[in-house]
DNA sequence: AGCACGCCGACT
DNA sequence: GTCGGCGTGCTC
């Protein structure tokens, strides 16, 4: 019998761009098998791309070692996906598709230590507001694929437009996806899912055992469980007949991943939904300018609810003034003085008033710790990491550490340079307002929720029950707090300090501000016999963030920032990626960067393009040194994503000649930190 | 990524 | 001598 020889590209696990040939006699492999290929001594997974019968090799090709049965074959749609991440993102596409396999190799039905899917009584649907029958309507009007972006207030009920949408698709015998920022996971929300669709959700985030992580997979890959739940990584669950992609708090930079694959969920599921030819819904009531502009140029279907489904009330909203309130404390010189420098008397007296009528409180700040800063005032002595270019915050009494890297002494009693006593801590965290609302409100039940308090779900949890049975009274957090929660009994919200991402060096930290205002200001009033109070606290009360967000009116920020965008032509008004390339050795960062700089003269001498890019750098980092590594960046913009790939794509073939081999170079394609 | 090779310093 | 540290380079 005649042995037929056969060629394969497969997607091998490794960090190598383009896929590799293999040879596999007689049988032809279907296109998103896996198979065992031998790479260099080793043997690895690898995915087939696909044959050819002829070999267009000049070296000698290895064979397939292995086919792999046990796991499953993934689909054309879902391989032509991962390709584009690949491409677009700049990173292997072997790496791409080992992310579609769950942690663990074989799937098991014996049940998890924890529940995953929350055990509800089932529910059944309410009746829809006009708004939400006319917002579904609009949504179900419009076939195949089409982007919806839904603009809806806080409470304005988009989730019950979700939960209809998901139905409708479960009628058509499609799975739906959903993705939410990883924070919002909570019971609350897989309660509400669970509760209509028993039975059929499955749940992916980051939380999961590894063992659960498997098995939620196969439920969802297997159409056993049609909906699925989850965090950005769920994007990969290689579903095979998508029919809906749900991306809730579209506007949320956690949707971004800043590390290895550095894509942004929001983006890829845009892309995911265009190959499947399904809508797609993005949900805010804060839009990030990117959906808001595709929305009003016409290639986002808009979607506007603004109106609350249980009551007409907005909480009373105020904003203080913390430079005018420190003026005056200094001319009365009165018993203010009892009062911490970042409280202001109508926000201690509102929480006293809530207290009294045993109700809840909570404070917002997105700053841990104690201070930030810990200096000399005789000799301008800082406390700074011997390994970063930060300054150390300090925690608890004496604990100086670095939130970059491991780093952390203890604070002396005399400053280290001039031996001065008057050495002392500057700054504002959320330590220092817990321990502050303890010793003025002694009697009340205080909780902290941050990343050092607050480690897993399954504390936050308990804070969140908490809250719900009444037994916090004053809740004290970061923003990981600050979305999708409600509480019945929350009556004032305090923004302690609405300035903190103001001066961030990010060209987003306006929008960034304007949505957490907004979103910490959504959490009070969720009761509609106590519309409640939101206090905001600044420096600078007359920003826009500020003064727009108090007003509720996203159109008036959307417009004035816009225009700013379109005026240094950042995004949306372009499109943009940065590159960042670091090193230990200085001298080896600062000849490359020379040579970086000569390529892209050379590159924008000679470029042919139609539309060209704009080149900004190289330069310093914002965090110049970090873990010991000097960390050089640049940017590059244009209006035509096209250009901008073609241009990354060329320093990447050329990176060897431009960086030392000790200098890590990175590609970030629509860059959300810039950090 | 992971594995080997090769070049150094340290130690039986 | 040779063990092992890690910097470098390659994988169809």
């Amino acid at each position: 019998m005649d042995q037929k020889v056969n060629y394969f590209e497969v997607g091998v696990n490794a960090p190598i761009d383009g896929p590799l040939t293999y040879v596999w006699s007689n049988d032809i492999i279907p296109t998103g098998s896996s198979v065992e290929v031998p790479l260099g001594r080793r043997k690895v997974p690898g995915i087939v791309l696909n044959s050819t019968d002829t070999n267009v090799s000049s070296f000698e090709l290895k064979n397939i070692s292995a086919l792999i049965e046990e796991k499953p074959v993934l689909s054309p749609k879902f391989i032509k996906w991962c390709q584009w991440v690949s491409q677009y993102y700049f990173y292997p596409i072997g790496m791409v598709l080992n992310l579609a396999f769950p942690p663990l190799k074989k799937k098991s039905n014996r049940k998890t230590k924890y529940q995953v899917i929350p055990d509800t009584e089932e529910t059944i649907a309410p009746n829809l507001t006009d708004e939400q029958k006319n917002t579904l309507a609009e949504i179900k009007k419009h076939d195949g694929f089409n982007t919806h972006l839904v603009h809806g207030v806080t409470g304005s009920g988009k989730t019950e437009v979700y939960l209809n949408l998901i139905a409708d698709c479960l009628k058509k015998n499609k799975s739906a996806i959903v993705l939410v920022p990883e924070i919002s996971l909570t019971p609350q929300l897989l309660n509400r899912f669970s509760a209509r669709f028993k039975d059929k959700v499955a749940i992916i985030h980051s939380q999961l055992t590894a063992r659960e992580k498997t098995n939620q997979w196969w439920a969802a890959f297997s159409d056993e469980k049609p909906i699925l739940i989850g965090a950005r990584s769920a994007l990969f669950c290689p579903i095979k007949d998508i029919g809906l992609i749900i991306i809730d708090e579209e506007h949320e930079p956690s949707f971004k991943q800043e590390e290895k694959l550095k894509y942004h969920a929001r983006d890829a599921a845009i892309v995911l939904a265009k190959i499947h030819d399904c809508p797609i819904v993005l949900g805010s009531a804060t839009p990030s300018l990117e959906s808001y502009n595709q929305a009003k140029s016409g290639k986002y279907i808009y979607h506007q609810m603004n109106k609350r489904v249980h009551q007409d009330v907005m909480p009373e909203t105020f904003v203080v003034d913390l430079k005018k309130e420190r003026e005056t404390r200094e001319i009365e010189n009165t018993n203010h003085d009892d009062l911490p420098f970042w409280l202001s008397q109508k926000l201690y007296d509102q929480i006293g008033k809530s207290l009294n009528a045993n109700k809840q409180s909570a404070l917002f700040l997105n700053r841990r710790g104690v201070a930030q800063i810990v200096m000399c005032p005789d000799c301008g002595f800082v406390y700074e990491c011997p390994n970063c270019e930060i300054s150390l915050t300090l925690h608890r009494k004496k604990d100086l550490t670095c939130h970059y890297c491991d780093y952390s002494q203890v604070l002396k009693d005399r400053c280290p340079s001039c031996q001065s006593i008057e050495i002392k801590p500057l700054g504002i965290g959320t330590e220092k307002v817990e321990s502050d609302i303890k010793k003025l409100f002694p009697n009340a039940t205080v909780a902290r929720v941050d990343r050092d308090k607050v480690s897993n779900r399954h504390q936050l949890e308990e804070i969140i029950t908490g809250m719900e049975n009444k037994s916090i009274d004053i809740l004290i957090g970061t923003q990981m707090i600050a979305k999708g929660l409600d509480f019945q009994h929350l009556q004032t919200v305090g923004l302690v300090l609405a300035d903190v991402a103001f001066n961030l060096p990010n060209f987003r930290s306006n929008e960034r501000s304007f949505q957490l205002i907004t979103q910490v200001s959504g959490r009070a009033g969720r009761n509609k016999n106590d519309p409640g109070v939101v206090i905001i606290q600044a420096y600078n009360t007359d920003h826009p963030s500020i003064t727009h967000a108090l007003n509720n009116d996203f159109a008036s920020f959307a417009k004035e920032e816009l225009q700013m965008r379109n005026s240094v032509e950042f995004p949306p008004a372009s499109r943009l990626a940065l590159i960042r390339f670091s090193s230990s050795q200085l001298d080896q960062l600062e000849t490359s960067t020379t040579q970086l700089k000569n390529f892209c003269d050379t590159y924008l001498s000679r470029s042919e393009s139609k539309v060209a890019v704009r080149i900004l750098g190289p330069s310093q980092a914002p965090l110049y040194k970090l873990k010991n590594v000097y960390r050089h960046q640049m940017l590059i913009l244009s209006p035509d994503h096209q250009s901008i790939h073609h241009f990354c794509k060329y320093l990447v073939q050329n990176k060897k000649k431009i960086f030392s081999t000790r200098v890590k170079v990175l590609v970030d394609i629509d860059p959300v930190s810039m950090m």
